[in-house]
DNA sequence: ATTTAATATCGTAATATTGCAATATGAAAA
DNA sequence: TTTTCATATTGCAATATTACGATATTAAAT
């Protein structure tokens, strides 16, 4: 059906694959890229670094700015993106629970 | 279009994307969770476990899969899925390179 | 050989996502 | 205050995803 049956999960769970779902596409990867790369926060540069029309390129900031991953400030008639780092180290927390090796492992041997 | 424009963006992000797309469905999340809290492999269980119904768990158990975050070993009738430590690190490790703080940041003051 | 049990695949309906042209908005510059 | 520039929103077409019933597959058990 398209829609996710998000009540039978947690709301980490969904909280956690949303934050995923955001990171699911190429130029939103290319745009924290971009961003990691300036070393600094960039304004609408990215529409031009990235092979996408500016309504697209909008759309993407904006899911990552709803998931919290990046956060904009006006400056003039120019936006200021840069990633937000809290979400990051969240992010790391969260792959870190699931990266550990397990005692008993049929598969890892 | 509903279509990703693959050909504007490295194969690297690209493939990151497609793994964090794989981690982001909270039926997915469920089962990762589900494999690390058993500490070893599990089966069919997992049906038992998730309220979505076994063709729709084999589908989600087959995206991960092939995004290989897990990997299954037949045993019998019965097949043990568990977590691709190899791919979590990896994962990890892009995550690192995106939440080092920049010098300067307009927004992180 | 048949049955049973576990998992995968197919087909399909409903909804979501992606992308862009056209247009709106909002703020500085003229 | 009109123009200009940067970004957001709307509307829509094409494609992707999610979910499940029905059915296939596969291997052990009988």
């Amino acid at each position: 059906m398209g829609v996710t049956k998000t009540d039978n999960f947690t709301e980490r769970q969904n909280e956690i694959a949303q934050l995923f779902k955001a990171l699911g596409h190429p130029a939103r990867i290319a745009i924290i890229e971009f961003l990691m790369k300036q070393n600094s926060c960039i304004c609408g540069d990215i529409v031009n670094e990235i092979q996408l029309s500016q309504p697209t390129i909008s759309q993407h900031l904006k899911e990552l700015k709803q998931a919290n991953i990046i956060q904009g400030t006006i400056e003039g008639k120019t936006i200021c993106y840069c990633i937000n780092l809290e979400t990051m180290s969240k992010i790391k927390e969260i792959l870190s629970l699931y990266g550990t090796a397990p005692a008993i492992s049929c598969c890892n041997k």
